[in-house]
DNA sequence: ACCTGAACACCGTTCAAGT
DNA sequence: ACCTGAACACCGTTCAAGT
């Protein structure tokens, strides 16, 4: 049982999978290539052919292994409060392996260790007062959100970038862009981070209590 | 003037961005190579270098061409009639061109030809009543909703796809998948497709008026 | 049975050569 | 000046051969 690249010994597909998420982790999609990937775990390229049919069903194992990490909220309080802590939790979990989102794209989750992150989810909206029949649009929702935010939002946009924003949008001529510069100001803050995904949370939750429940 | 591929002769860089946006519209990102670019084009590989500096560059080049393909909404009636209709035309566009969502991916978009889409949402933002320090978080909020819906959401679920995923939620085990189950018969229907967008934008509109407007 | 090197059909881009 | 083929350092995957 004592594994390890450099013994050349066995491998478990689960321990390959494992190096490919430490990869997709550490340096996104792009960087993870099935030769890179044997040459790091010490077997010959053709070898990962033998634990997985194509390189798409290695992305699966690895969203897998990601799946497991998902960290449940300790639950407490109102239910607006624990749906809150959910979409933390889950965002927090992508953030942790940002390449989910654009290995997931299009195509829609359904494999059992993601199921069990929206089931939590729904749980949270049917206690939150959500009818049955509106809780998978709601889920929908907040789905769209976490992954939007995550996807399109630098996680901890820099200074620079803040301040790159700001000039980039105080350049424009002012008789075509009235209400960006208007706003130019908030643009800055708006870039990215959690201040954008709480205060939109907030407006979220706001329309879901409004529209659905009781809360 | 007369251009075309089969005569050979030179090409304007507009109209090789052109060719690289139709490919992406028909067949995607993976679908855009240098060399099919060029040899569609009727030119050699190493001369689109000479049009643009890189592959990224091209890229931008088609998200501007794109940008200009935007239909700007017949705008009439309350802000959030006008608000729901800028919507619907941004997610329009992003279907006409879907590649755009994975092109931008976490970088924000600074170019003017796409700022020219922003402007007019920060406007019938300040329309709806937001407060200008907030219009740019409101905004970011309907930004996410769009891209995130286009993203992660197919535009035109298939049937086959609507009954797989049903039939895929309904094999989970019951006492481990509770929620989902209870939800199972609208979990089809808010796959993709325009009901899941359009209730979602409601509740978010919702959101916003509470939050900021008068509306 | 299990593992894998060579080969095939691709990439983006550099560099030097063609006109 | 403008254009481009060859070459470099990569891809995912098939196929046949090695043990």
């Amino acid at each position: 049982m004592s594994s390890g690249a450099s013994t050349g010994k066995r491998l478990y597909s689960g321990e390959i999978a494992r190096a490919a998420l430490a990869i997709l982790d550490a340096e996104g999609l792009d960087a993870l290539s099935m030769r890179r990937l044997a040459d790091e775990v010490g077997i010959g390229t053709m070898t990962l052919y033998g634990h997985f049919r194509s390189k798409d069903e290695l992305l699966d194992a690895a969203v897998d292994i990601a799946a497991d990490d998902f960290e449940p909220p300790r639950l407490s309080g109102p239910p607006r409060r624990q749906l809150r802590l959910y979409m933390h939790a889950v965002r927090a979990w992508l953030l942790r392996h940002p390449t989910i989102v654009q290995i997931r794209g299009q195509e829609p989750i359904v494999r059992p260790s993601a199921l069990r992150i929206s089931e939590l989810g729904m749980q949270l909206l049917l206690g939150l007062g959500v009818p049955a029949r509106d809780a998978a649009h709601a889920f929908r929702l907040l789905f769209t959100f976490v992954f939007g935010s995550v996807a399109f939002s630098p996680a901890e946009p820099s200074a620079q970038l803040r301040r790159a924003t700001a000039a980039g949008v105080l350049a424009l001529p002012p008789d075509e862009f009235p209400a960006l510069l208007e706003a130019a100001a908030g643009a800055a803050a708006a870039l990215g981070g959690d201040e954008p995904f709480e205060l939109g949370l907030e407006v979220l939750l706001d329309g879901l209590e409004h529209r659905f429940g009781s809360g």
